[in-house]
DNA sequence: CTCGTTGCAAATCATTTGCAATGGA
DNA sequence: TCCATTGCAAATGATTTGCAACGAG
């Protein structure tokens, strides 16, 4: 149920690069926003900020919610992370910015990944893209409905 | 800028046979909850809830806000409404709930429907669903970018 | 008559914001 | 030193909920 592929990059690798890339914008890297940051982009699932924030609050137990919301949203200004909006209660931030696709479960609000490969025939951007002039970031292939195991419990949807 | 094909059918039609879908499961027909269905399925856009009240404020003068989200969320229980809940302020509601394509805009949150035939190569049941498991209810691909207008307003996204 | 629906008001609660203090660069 | 960041607390504001009155079936 867990350790799923991690496509887009070694978890390190990658807070090298977001590190990398928030120096260059001017930011400043304080312990916090570090063990946010790679918090963060370690998780293969869709964590709200409440979720990151209980992850870090081991080592550090004096942040402040709103310090999580800032440093998520400095990452989706980055392109680091999507904010995933689901009619689910809380936000959910997503740090798999491939294009993928997501199965959401009616039932139960969750989020499965899958990556692209296994979804065949995508959408082609030549003619639906530039026939709106519309300039992509990331797309993902919403498909709600109610997954396995919400099924099997006869929860209804 | 308006006036999308009506795709899934005749307004009139099809709120016939919400009328008719509400009554079989011992809904009650209210002349409020008449006028939100009638307001919301023709809509060809995401109106949020308060857009719909405002749509009847006209002839309803005194429906209150969780009136419309009630019924807003009954359609949604009936299969007649889907919550898209984009990153934006409020949670918009899609009347659409044919297979289609949301061109959301990350810099103003406009919302683009594009109608299957326009998205070559849809992702197909086969594989990728049943090797989950899951049982899909509504597929909407979403791609979020930057649309024309607000590229050419030179707006930072 | 029954019970789903309405409207008002109060409650909820995730998220944002103001501001003084902190501490990276 | 300078200014981004932090943390606390207060504010925000959409959505939900409790409850009495209403009215469709």
């Amino acid at each position: 149920m867990d350790s799923g592929p991690a496509v887009t990059a070694p978890v390190e690798t990658r807070v090298n690069a977001v590190i990398q890339a928030l120096r260059e914008r001017g930011h400043r890297l304080t312990p916090q926003r570090l063990a946010i940051v790679r918090a963060f982009l370690g998780r293969e699932d869709h964590p709200t900020a409440e979720a990151i924030l209980e992850q870090i609050r081991g080592d550090f137990p004096m942040v402040a919610p709103s310090t999580v919301y800032h440093t998520l949203h400095t990452l989706v200004d980055l392109g680091e992370a999507v904010e995933v909006a689901p009619a689910a209660p809380h936000a959910r931030f997503d740090p798999n910015t491939d294009d993928h696709c997501h199965l959401i479960c009616l039932a139960c609000n969750s989020i499965t990944d899958v990556p692209l490969e296994q979804c065949h025939r995508p959408i082609e951007d030549s003619t639906l893209l530039k026939q709106h002039d519309f300039e992509p970031a990331l797309r993902v292939y919403q498909i709600s409905g109610v997954c396995s195991r919400c099924r099997k419990a006869d929860r209804p949807a």
